[in-house]
DNA sequence: GTCTATACAGTGATAGAC
DNA sequence: GTCTATCACTGTATAGAC
């Protein structure tokens, strides 16, 4: 069944399965065409260069992706004059982490650990670290815990590697030197959404406390 | 003035400019040892391997970052009973993004690449990505600035950047299976987010708009 | 212990024959 | 289009000098 693809699907396949495995660095592009069962100067003669095939890798997989998100946005907003915030959010998320997340049937089986090489997770170093550091991740999320009563741990847990996420991507940017107006703008931020899942619900009958999606 | 420095060191500093310059990959050994005017073998007698150099030039800053998070966070609990949650956001960002995004005095000249370098920035990857979806997230900004009026634009920008980091770093979890709820969870935590920077204020007087902070 | 010179297997890339 | 041969370069290991 392989042996019907191309050279150039066989190489992708391979490719993606052992990138995930092991990592874009750690993966040989002779493992990669010994795999696929194809010469090692294909891959340069498809693809140009090893950089270029890990860039067509994910460009298969993310290609799908948007598409999937401009639809689900496009139908949200013929739905009715007016979409809902949520609606847009979910149409930006909700494919994201189906194809890492999800089933089988949605998703890719390798997608997660291609993520988590893309963000050079594949090596030991995000581990290290984040063993090393864990004690202090642990602090604040007891001193969180404390100051915002009522929020589930499992939930507590999710929100804050939201914000971890959140400030680790703004750390990597270049854009702004105002470190201050960005600190505020995502204290505010954090601040926000960790209310939002206080169970209490407030008088204010817009707060979103529940899910509402199907 | 550099001479005097010890072997250690020397590799540190040399290593920590170059991994900025270029990347941990396309940084070699030889380049580093020949900066830091030592031999090559001094890299593996010191460190024991190219990972593990990484890791200590990380650990060399982020040892300082978590030292300095925990400090301003127990001065914030002690000085009240109920500690502010924006002063425990304060506590865990701002040093963060200080050494990234602050003066020369704060921060340190090489952290922000260095992030970029941690993330897999360096190289031509991210960049080739996000320039070839740039149309999607133009698209999500748009409908999310008619779903949500009264948002500065560029604050807009600074939150779908949070939401970004947030995503991204969830996709590269393992955690979970249940994809829906991880979603709608983000999907909550983001919406919250964004209506806190809306600058009608809310008839509920919680509802933090104006940055409190000094 | 600290440092050096040297050697080794494996890498991505390329030129040219078929 | 495909393949072979070859190139400069990589991280790592080791034997030995100070």
């Amino acid at each position: 069944m392989t042996a019907s693809l191309t050279t150039c699907d066989r190489i992708l396949d391979a490719a993606e399965q052992l990138f995930a495995e092991e990592g874009f660095h750690a993966t040989s592009l002779r493992q990669i065409t010994q795999a696929a069962e194809v010469n090692l100067a294909a891959v340069n003669y498809h693809f140009g260069s090893k950089q270029a095939l890990i860039l067509a890798v994910f460009r298969r997989r993310l290609d799908a992706l948007n598409k999937a998100r401009l639809e689900r946005l496009e139908q949200s907003l013929s739905d009715e004059q007016a979409p809902d915030l949520e609606e847009i959010l979910d149409a930006f998320i909700v494919p994201a982490l189906a194809l890492t997340h999800g089933s089988a049937e949605n998703g890719h089986p390798f997608m997660r650990i291609l993520m988590r090489a893309f963000a050079d997770r594949d090596d030991q170093l995000h581990r290290a670290l984040s063993a090393e550091y864990a004690h202090v991740m642990r602090r604040f999320a007891g001193a969180i815990a404390t100051a915002l009563p009522g929020v589930e741990e499992k939930q507590l847990r999710r929100q804050l590697d939201f914000i971890v996420g959140a400030l680790t991507h703004t750390m990597s940017e270049c854009s702004a030197k105002d470190a201050r107006a960005i600190a505020d703008d995502l204290v505010q931020f954090a601040a926000a959404g960790l209310r939002s899942a206080v169970s209490v619900p407030s008088v204010d009958g817009a707060v979103r406390t529940l899910e509402i999606h199907s």
